[in-house]
DNA sequence: AGCCAGGACTAAT
DNA sequence: ATTAGTCATGGC
């Protein structure tokens, strides 16, 4: 394994890195320098934005890095999903505000774990919780001597084998055992996160839901941001507050149900797509 | 100091 | 089928 990473340009049209590492979707890209720094898998990775599109260099030996590429979604063609969006004031300043903005192609266990820690966090605490279960359980990958990164997000595996104080020495608090539900389940295979990839919406978010400490919400971030189902609409307390307000902006009172019925109608085939920016955008004028 | 955070579970109505 | 209380921790 060389000590030094491969690096190349790759031109990208419509790509707002910042937004979309920083968007809340994911919790361990690390602004390090001129960019952003991660392990991707088993492979330490490094982003920064430039005229062109990305500047991206990553270890492996490889001279190409399709991983990287799907990771990131620089293959995506953005506009005819933006397209798609509903034509009103809500949508229209979302796009104004951080057009460019992917979704990533996150590992659905990786995605699982971090969403199960999120429940009553800030993301800033989200991101310090993935840190140390990664820094304490995941396994050093190789790395070039300017890197911030050195471990891989743990497995299933070395979670259920670390044990639920050792969870909390995390600061994982009440979601500790949460976690390690869920690593039990993938260990033992009561859950397959394989065969989830083949079921339908439906079905895949009642088979995550099965784990302790997944309610709908969480289910739905990992559809969306691992399982590629563009449809999925995460309904937390922001995006619930920017339904409302933009939305129903006189309407008393607003049950779970007919928000989530309005989620599903209004927003099209790419609703989590449009979802994430309606997130992003209100947690920008907020001053997140 | 007190409120809130990319929630979910349980028990009570 | 809805609602209140609870959980652990830390930013602002």
């Amino acid at each position: 394994m060389s000590l030094r990473p491969v690096v190349q340009a790759w031109p990208v049209a419509d790509y707002d890195l910042a937004s979309t590492l920083e968007c809340g979707q994911a919790f361990r890209w690390i602004w390090a320098g001129e960019g952003w720094e991660s392990v991707v898998g088993d492979h330490w990775a490094r982003v920064e934005s430039i005229p062109e599109g990305l500047r991206v260099s990553w270890m492996g030996d490889a001279p190409e890095a399709p991983w990287l590429r799907h990771h990131l979604a620089a293959d995506e063609v953005l506009e005819p999903i933006l397209a798609t969006f509903p034509d009103d004031a809500p949508m229209r300043a979302a796009v104004a505000r951080c057009r460019g903005l992917r979704l990533l192609r996150q590992d659905p266990w990786e995605c699982l774990a971090s969403f199960i820690c999120s429940s009553t966090k800030q993301i800033v605490q989200i991101r310090q919780i993935v840190a140390l279960l990664s820094e304490r359980w995941g396994r050093v990958v190789p790395t070039p001597p300017e890197a911030v990164l050195h471990h891989a997000f743990p497995t299933p595996e070395s979670v259920a084998r670390a044990g639920e104080q050792a969870l909390r020495d995390c600061k994982l608090g009440f979601r500790a055992p949460y976690l390690l539900d869920a690593a039990r389940r993938v260990v033992d295979g009561r859950l397959d996160l394989t065969a989830v990839a083949r079921m339908d919406t439906a079905e895949a978010r009642r088979a995550l839901m099965e784990i302790h400490g997944v309610g709908r919400k969480i289910a739905d971030c990992v559809l969306l941001f691992s399982y590629g189902r563009q449809d999925a609409f995460p309904i937390d307390v922001w995006v619930r507050r920017a339904l409302i307000q933009k939305y129903f902006p006189k309407a008393r009172r607003i049950t779970a149900a007919r928000l989530e019925a309005f989620s599903q109608t209004h927003f099209g085939p790419y609703s989590g797509y449009a979802q994430q920016y309606l997130f992003h955008h209100v947690r920008l004028e907020a001053g997140r």
